[in-house]
DNA sequence: AGGGTTGTCTAGATCGTTCTAGGATGAGGA
DNA sequence: TCCTCATCCTAGAACGATCTAGACAACCCT
């Protein structure tokens, strides 16, 4: 199998697919990037010659020239498990966009502003963030110069286009499963100070006064970690235990779980759990987790078509997305005998 | 606070720095790249006005026009979390290297030779591959066009330098401290057909060997998965419970874990449990899972180094590196009486 | 036949940098 | 005085693509 490209040091460029088809740079650059203006025979014949002699665009020259470099920065957290998701969905959706990703990360030791600067000297038209730390000003400043789409952002800003998941929906798809179930008394760990902890759990007490379960409504002061799970567990075991517990995270859901079970109490035999992410851990054999998912798909396909609306100086819509909750093996039918209760039956 | 750009539209560009400061773009290049070729004095001044007008070096023109990119592409995979760790400390290698990074992500919908390409669009001058998928032949391919450099790979190539963690090390090193807490009979869980799965096996038996434990030797068909430890787990529990267990990696180990402790057994009261990976699973806080770390900055760093020596025409050195082993709480010392065995005690 | 339109193609400028070749200037040596 | 020689600087050509303006046919319509 012989490499196309003859020379190691030489890249094909524009000119020599040009020179060996016999026509003009200008129209091999036509050709290449499927403009009109090109006759359906020599667009073959220059095809033909492109294929042959292994020609790859270089990005760097293209995007130096056009305006419109059709590349779109993607900020995201490589700590978290969902940003890779969203990530992984963001190169799917650009494909049919037409866009291309430049991708720039996010940790401890590389602040977001560092990552977005990155990208803007790429070049990019369009900056998808995923989960943005950076304050709303700056993210104004950004939104001002390109369009800026955000996903899983913690406030709204204005310039910038959101796409989130409708907490809300999701909390009140637990609490509503659950309830079919024949779940009354239904607790809900919340995320202490985390973002969209509030919404969920304003949700919650929606949701259970719409059913008719005002009074039980009871919230134990939970977090974003698996500590805050077990912690509110404790306190759980301290009194009576309800029929099920919505929590906040998976993360802090995975606490309670362990907890319940170190106490001898069935999940779901005694109480049903619910949790929010649908991350990994969730999916773990022996958690099986039910939770609610934010459809990395849905979100990314949607960020991506919001960046090519403003692109276009169309404006964006749909961005707000119903979650689906994921029915696992955390979550049954209500215990039939109260009597025999948590304290003695074992998973 | 005024933006330090005018117009909204316009970027900064060398030319306009050039003409500020008086002097021509050329030298104001040099200035700005730290070249020698300019005299202290104009160096302040055309630095104080190039910060005044907030220029930002535009990457895609840089790339283009020198051959000497600086520009590193680094191909990973999103789900892997590993691979995270490795890409953020890579970040911080480069920096010290004077190395720019260029991520793209492989993904089930995005083949790694997809990944590979783009960056050679983008004009990268090395590749560094994290744990490649790409067949030997087409990395050998690869080679010879730029210095290729992978990490975590299954198999040595011709022309590619690989980093990696030295597998048996750690194995060793998790035997070592079980034997030191007074452990005999050390049962080992394999990864089946995984990458790396014969290496550690063979490093357990080795060890044994060493420790004078040849006799009992025994290892049990594993996987890389959690279902892979449920499963050996079963297998252990079906005879007399070993006093540790020497799991391929840190899924698999959490499967052991969530068997025995499902029984009754005590980790580490009865048995002492070591994974491999000191993922994210294993800091869990109702995990805390003895484990061996391939310390990720160590690789990272070696990685971008080996990836500059080469860009230098030197032959990069200390490939392979020794893994930590990290002390949490599913190992202890040894049962003291045997007669109160597994078979009772809680944990 | 002349004027307009349409389709195909090309020359040359352009993007923002870096690089090469060479022009001033002044100091120091013969 | 004249010739190096280093130092500081500049003009202009790259890099590899896209874009603009316009050339040249061929065709249609009056």
């Amino acid at each position: 199998m012989r490499e196309p490209v003859g020379q190691p040091g030489r890249r094909v460029t524009l000119n020599d697919v040009a020179a060996e088809a016999g026509v003009s740079r200008a129209l091999a650059s036509i050709v290449m990037r499927g403009a009109p203006g090109a006759s359906d025979t020599t667009r073959e014949r220059v095809q033909a010659v492109a294929r042959g002699l292994g020609y790859r665009p270089d990005s760097r020259a293209r995007l130096l020239r056009s305006s419109r470099t059709r590349l779109l920065g993607v900020t995201f957290t490589l700590a978290e498990s969902f940003h890779g998701e969203v990530v992984e969905a963001v190169y799917a959706a650009t494909e049919n966009a037409g866009l291309e990703v430049a991708l720039s990360a996010v940790s401890p030791q590389r602040p977001e502003s560092r990552a977005v600067e990155s990208l803007l000297d790429l070049g990019v038209e369009a900056l998808l963030m995923i989960s943005p730390s950076t304050g709303a000003e700056a993210l104004a400043a950004y939104a001002q110069r390109l369009p800026v789409v955000t996903l899983l952002s913690p406030a709204p800003v204005v310039g910038t286009d959101q796409v989130r998941t409708d907490d809300a929906a999701g909390v009140r798809a637990a609490v509503e499963h659950l309830v079919e179930l024949g779940h009354r008394e239904i607790v809900h760990v919340d995320g202490g100070g985390a973002v969209s902890a509030q919404e969920r759990s304003t949700a919650y007490r929606e949701a259970m006064t719409a059913r008719g379960l005002a009074r039980h409504i009871r919230v134990l002061r939970g977090g974003a970690g698996e500590e805050d799970g077990l912690r509110a567990a404790a306190e759980l075991m301290g009194g009576t235990l309800p029929d099920a517990v919505v929590v906040f995270n998976d993360r802090s859901a995975l606490g309670v779980l362990e907890a319940l079970r170190r106490a001898g109490i069935s999940v779901p035999g005694d109480v049903s759990l619910t949790g929010f992410d649908d991350s990994q851990l969730s999916r773990l054999s022996h958690v099986q987790l039910t939770t609610v998912s934010q459809q990395a798909p849905l979100l990314a396909e949607s960020a991506v078509a919001g960046a090519a609306a403003r692109l276009e100086n169309r404006e964006p819509g749909g961005l707000v997305h119903p979650p689906r909750l994921i029915v696992r093996a955390t979550t049954g039918p209500v215990r039939t005998d109260p009597a025999t209760g948590p304290a003695i039956s074992r998973s």
